[in-house]
DNA sequence: GCCGTTTTCGGCCCGACTGTTTTCAGTCG
């Protein structure tokens, strides 16, 4: 499937038409039909082979015949003219808060500032007071952006990086000889952003295993090529690593493989203590041999400790926890029985509410909660009073007659600057659950943003704050606000904080989830779906759950229809 | 560059917010 690399290209042509100083609506012309493709069920080969490229919203002649021309020689010669323009590294520019096309197009073209260093140097002279909407303040917050794109360094998300190792995984697994393939280090402990990808493997032929992974069609650049390990460098995944070993050996190179270095140090510690040696290769005893290792139980089980499952490998105290045998019963997948925060056409969404309830039902669900905008994000179709009101009627009429599945009514309503929000109380009262979030003026201050969020705890009718800290990963920072503060008044208003489980939230965070959760403080995994594929995402939010020692006894969407709804009386 | 029951040109999602202005441009969602 070409379809991300395609949507990307046009992308980079939007982003380098905008700077280029072109009409801005050719620019959101490319986004759009970029966004249509990302967004498309089926693969863009098959639309291509069968004449229906401009069937999909937003593709026109001009963009399918740079689709057409993709598809055929894997370029598009109008991007390449434009890169020739434009030096690719202006758009680093785009990366920093505050700074969007507009600026960067007369940043390169009169001052001929063509990266974030040129940038940051004009910004430390004052040269850029010249240009009209630049003065002081917009100087310190641009320069404290661009420190901030540096320090978000290259790691690759994991809703990036985890199916994309899949991926590639399951090719590796097809290829002859190989008894097991999996994905270890940093994905397998569903940390949200992710270095590198390590693989583990066991082979009767590595030699045939490390030459079908090298030359996997999406390899760069191979670092290394050796019989046991091998490095390559990916495309929008960075380096990968594939350890190979013999299948007896499999367990021990995955559990080492796995990390984290910290809890690995603990453990080596542990087995020294006991006259053991652990390493990549297996546990060993005090005369040197190898003791038997079926499976990653067996080796916490020969340091007397209990099973610590990968999300839970920091060393954030789970060595001791599992020597004294009160490790949490992680939550799993299977235990959510519904989603309460998703989209529908009626705001942004690209479903109706009938296609998100029957996605839901297709996957195990028990009930969802529809939450669209509220009217002030006028840019995703918010509902006012009244469409709001059509749309209830709607979920009322879908959910007569059925049993065994409840659509509820909710709402996704902005908390506005002051603190209020933008539907009145007796708006709020009519619907099953109502869910607050903010959407704008994110540079507020920390306390005025807490007391902003707090305010809104404090009505009645509110039940869920969602992504309470506002953070885009690898995107943008949080905004300030005190969370600590959060978690207590969410307690005192019996309010339950969102874990969203869209892969470019995760927020609150693990370390939030975590703090919330120890204070006593209900969460909810939501997947903010504004598409029925989407819901899929839900494994991203259990995973940040599992990271903060979460049970399904912190999860009110692992309640029982009943007990939730009582809850949220 | 795309699109069309207001259709082949002339619009294109638009309101909140910020930091800069002296009435508004740029960014964000």
């Amino acid at each position: 499937m070409k379809n991300f690399e395609i949507a990307a290209a046009l992308i980079e042509i939007a982003d380098l038409t905008e700077i280029a100083g072109e009409e801005a609506f050719k620019a959101r012309a490319y986004r759009r039909a970029a966004d249509s493709i990302v967004k498309l069920p089926g693969d863009i080969g098959e639309y291509a082979a069968e004449g229906r490229l401009m069937e999909i919203p937003g593709v026109g002649k001009n963009i399918a015949a740079k689709i057409e021309e993709h598809l055929s020689t894997g370029a598009m010669r109008h991007l390449d003219r434009l890169r020739e323009r434009i030096p690719h590294t202006v758009l680093e520019m785009l990366d920093v808060p505050g700074l969007g096309p507009r600026t960067a197009s007369i940043l390169y073209r009169e001052l001929g500032i063509r990266d974030l260093n040129g940038l940051e140097a004009v910004l430390r002279e004052g040269r850029t007071r010249g240009i009209r909407g630049m003065g002081e303040k917009k100087e310190r917050s641009l320069l404290k952006g661009v420190e901030e794109v540096r320090r978000r360094g290259t790691r690759t998300p994991l809703g990036t990086a985890w199916p994309l190792s899949e991926e590639i995984a399951g090719i590796l697994r097809g290829v002859p000889g190989v008894h097991r393939v999996e994905i270890a280090g940093s994905i397998r402990r569903r940390r949200e952003t992710v270095g590198d990808v390590d693989l583990v493997a066991s082979s009767d032929d590595p030699d045939g295993l490390m030459e079908a992974f090298t030359s996997l069609p999406m390899v760069v650049d191979v670092p290394a090529r050796g019989d046991t390990k091998s490095v390559v460098k990916i495309d929008g995944l960075g380096q990968v690593d594939l350890r190979v070993v013999k299948p007896g050996e499999f367990v021990a190179a995955l559990h080492h493989s796995t990390g984290s270095k910290e809890h690995h140090v603990r453990l080596r510690g542990m087995a020294k203590d006991r006259g053991l040696k652990i390493n990549e290769y297996g546990v060993f005893d005090e005369g040197d041999s190898p003791m038997r290792i079926d499976s990653e139980e067996d080796i916490y089980g020969l340091l007397g400790m209990e099973y610590v499952p990968p999300e839970l490998r920091e060393d954030a105290g789970e060595v001791e926890a599992a020597l004294e045998s009160r490790l949490p019963d992680l939550v799993r997948e299977e235990d959510i029985l519904g989603d309460l925060h998703m989209h529908t056409r009626w705001s942004d969404g690209t479903g109706s509410v009938e296609d998100m309830a029957r996605a839901a039902k297709e996957r195990g669900y028990q009930y969802i909660a529809i939450s669209d905008h509220s009217k002030s994000l006028g840019v995703a179709g918010g509902l006012n009073e009244e469409r709001l009101m059509a749309q209830a009627r709607e979920i009322e009429s879908l959910n007569e007659g059925e049993s065994g599945f409840r659509i509820l009514k909710g709402i996704e309503v902005e908390i506005m600057k002051s603190g209020c929000l933008d539907l009145d109380d007796e708006i709020l009262a009519g619907l099953d659950i109502v869910t607050a979030s903010v959407h704008s003026a994110f540079n507020m201050g920390r306390d005025a943003m807490t007391a902003r969020i707090e305010a809104a705890m404090k009505n009645e009718h509110v039940d869920v704050i969602a992504h309470p800290t506002g953070r885009l990963i690898g995107r943008r920072e949080p905004y300030e606000v005190d969370v600590d503060r959060l978690i207590e008044t969410a307690l005192k208003t019996s309010t339950y904080l969102e874990i969203n489980a869209s892969p470019d939230r995760l927020d609150l965070s693990d370390y939030w989830a975590r703090r919330a959760m120890e204070a006593g403080c209900g969460l909810v995994i939501n997947t903010d779906a504004h598409a029925a594929a989407s819901l899929d995402d839900m494994r991203f939010g259990v995973s940040v759950a599992r990271r903060a020692w979460g049970t399904r006894k912190h999860i009110i969407n692992a309640l029982s229809l009943e007990d939730l709804l009582e809850k949220l009386r």
